[in-house]
RNA sequence: GUCGCUCCUGAU
């Protein structure tokens, strides 16, 4: 029970939100007690994988121990069902929310920008007595997730106050256009940028293939205060892939290693691609044997890796270790 | 063991 709901939390916080979420199947299959330690826990998870049939449970579990009544809870209740794209069940409870605070708002709002209902989201913002900083953030990224940065850069501006966040979202707004100097210009003007500034306009670069500038602002990265992640290392590689630069991706893995970097399956995959178009096949494969989570890109990357270089032997040894391993082709 | 909102990521 205590064991229990520790294990949730760790897997919680370090984000295995599947993880979490069979164990808590695990719990209820051998009749644990579930108490209000673990619905926080396994809400939050069901609403970031988008499994509505847990969260509806949970739901349920929560009215039944009567701990449904906190804004907290009914705050993370509307998270969940708007994750899984049911914004009438969230806006239900909203609306019967007597104390709203407003992370609650905010939290309505942004759920209806994740259900793609921006008119909604703008009439509820409209209507906040009162917002904070968040609230100016969740409006602004939405007109950037729209394509629409006239009216995003006009908040932005209107806004009282920003905090890194803002910048970012603008930022990522130019870069959804392929504004790649725009988004470069703000980026410049940032008061105290964060690890996702640096990220998005790396990422602005190599997907408008200025791979050469994308190397030069990682390499500006090395020396700021700032410290490059996993997502900075999916970012900066296929750079490397594209201009066949070796070394620089050698360098990167090695990189990895020495700064604890999580290798995630978008490392792997990255990586292995990024060998496989400098020539190096043996390292991609090296790759690919050691990652632990193998998912269908990563497969499709490592088949399509040993195909260019004229391997069909062992590219379709893969393919039917992949369908033996029930992973869809892709 | 107490909790809820907003920004960046992979092969064709």
């Amino acid at each position: 029970q205590f064991f229990y709901n520790a294990m949730l939390k760790g897997y919680s916080e370090t984000g295995a939100h599947e993880n979490a979420l069979q164990l808590y199947s695990l719990m209820r299959a051998s009749s644990v007690t579930c108490d209000s330690y673990t619905f926080p826990v396994v809400l939050r998870s069901s609403s970031n994988v988008g499994n509505i049939e847990v969260g509806e449970e949970i739901h349920g579990l929560i009215m039944k121990g009567g701990f449904g009544s906190r804004v907290i809870v009914q705050t993370a209740l509307i998270d969940m069902y708007c994750n899984c794209g049911i914004s009438n069940y969230a806006q239900r409870i909203f609306d019967r929310i007597s104390e709203k605070d407003v992370i609650c708002w905010n939290t309505m709002i942004a759920g209806y920008v994740k259900c793609g209902e921006f008119e909604s989201a703008r009439d509820l913002f409209n209507q906040m007595p009162l917002r904070n900083v968040s609230s100016w953030n969740t409006i602004v990224d939405m007109y950037c997730k729209k394509g629409d940065v006239e009216t995003a850069s006009r908040l932005f501006n209107e806004m009282p106050e920003r905090d890194v966040i803002s910048w970012n979202a603008m930022i990522s707004g130019y870069a959804k256009m392929g504004y790649c100097d725009e988004a470069r210009r703000l980026f410049d003007m940032v008061p105290k940028r964060n690890v996702v500034s640096w990220n998005t306009v790396i990422t602005c670069y190599v997907h408008n293939r200025r791979f050469h500038e994308a190397l030069e602002l990682f390499r500006m990265m090395q020396v700021s205060e700032v410290k490059p992640n996993e997502v900075t290392v999916v970012a900066v590689l296929p750079a490397c892939a594209h201009l066949g630069a070796l070394d620089m991706g050698q360098w990167i893995h090695a990189y990895i290693g020495k700064n604890q970097i999580k290798m995630d399956v978008y490392v792997n995959t990255t990586l292995i691609d990024m060998y496989g178009k400098c020539g190096s096949v043996q390292e991609a494969r090296r790759v690919f044997d050691n990652a632990v989570e193998k998912d269908s890109f990563l497969w499709g990357t490592m088949i399509e890796v040993l195909a260019m270089h004229g391997k069909a032997e062992e590219a379709f040894e893969i393919f039917e270790r992949m369908r033996r391993a029930k992973i869809k082709p892709n």
